[in-house]
DNA sequence: CCTTCAGGTTAACGACCGCTAACCTCCCTG
DNA sequence: CAGGGAGGTTAGCGGTCGTTAACCTGAAGG
């Protein structure tokens, strides 16, 4: 795997800061005009790249969910044949990676989902059960006596749990980001280990 | 305290339907002629009651701030005398009622805070703090070794654990709300301890 | 019985916003 | 060196939305 040096495309700009601005103020609260300022184009040059508003956060969203995905299915494979515990402490590093690194990513993934065309919604659905029911299976490895509602239940919690980094204040204010991730990787798997405790 | 069971106020209908309405499309997104609608009146009428459209999303978002920190003041006087740990339950319990039983305010709670003007923004924040801090407090008691920075980290982290509620399917998919209630508890707790343990 | 007022109504205005149209200007290529 | 496409620009249209204005009505009170 390559590691990207090039310097990212418009595309990549816009989406990016699109992402920050759809994050802090919401869709429907930030205009073109803004979006193409945040990259140095103005307004009505996004169609250049983009169908159109709608567009971009479809790509944004599928990109989110595939992108989980596509990490967790790697990491499972990596560690086949370890144990599931170790499988677990990798998906949850996996998820805690992603949001720390990628906040305003995380922010809108559970907020600006309905803004979505039926058929871009459903794919994002889609992408997110696979993802849920991935961690299921291996938390109920972990935890053979957790029921699979439980289960379910304990895995949005701890999405939730782990995707609170947008409100623990502007990075500065956190011990730092190693001992930050630390701390939520011990208390997802403290909620774990409470949720499979009979 | 006189329980009401007098019928609810024009004001009251109001503020119950915009909050479920903005919790499922946004602020932006609704119109507000769909929130007349949803009371039977139709769009302007509802200049009889508020000042505008943000004068709602304001009375509603102080509304909520205020009920969280007044419950737990009222949970902590109670209990007094009593354990720290507790006391650090009832807090817990306070909360996950609050997130079963208004799930469109708490999703309302950490979304659209920035519309607010500022004034009403200040207090909301002040609020949150306030109740936070209490938190805060508690759970280094419970927890000595817990260092301050951390311990407000686990706390913003447990909210968001337990305010993961609106994720977890429509109710019916839930294995009831006591199973619910209960497990979201267990989880906090572990969460918590595993944040305390050194 | 007349007045008043709370709580509605519809019409309409002004601002904003997403998007299109029309045009321009490099840079690459045959 | 022609020319064409990629990637911009500004002007402006059409629709939506929050808000105000003007008017109506039914019930309470002196």
């Amino acid at each position: 795997m390559a590691t990207r040096t090039d310097a990212p495309t418009r595309r990549e700009q816009i989406l990016k800061e699109a992402a920050r601005l759809f994050a802090e103020r919401g869709f429907h609260g930030v205009g073109v005009d803004e979006i193409g300022a945040a990259v140095g184009i103005s307004g009505p040059g996004l169609y250049r790249h983009f169908a159109g508003k709608d567009a971009m956060l479809a790509e944004l969203l599928v990109g989110i969910s595939g992108q989980l995905l596509t990490g967790a299915k790697r990491r499972l494979a990596e560690a086949d044949g370890g144990s599931a515990d170790a499988v677990l402490d990798s998906l949850i590093e996996g998820h805690i990676d992603f949001a720390l690194d990628d906040r305003p990513l995380i922010t809108l993934h559970d907020r600006e989902l309905d803004r979505l065309r039926d058929s871009d919604r459903k794919l994002v659905r889609q992408l997110q059960r696979q993802y849920v029911e991935l961690w299921v299976e291996i938390l109920r490895e972990v935890y053979p006596g957790l029921a699979e509602p439980a289960a379910r239940s304990a895995v949005h919690s701890v999405f939730g749990l782990l995707n609170s980094t947008p409100h623990l204040g502007r990075p500065g204010s956190l011990p730092g980001r190693g001992a930050t991730a630390e701390l939520l990787h011990r208390m997802a798997r403290g909620a774990f280990a409470a949720a499979g405790a009979e």
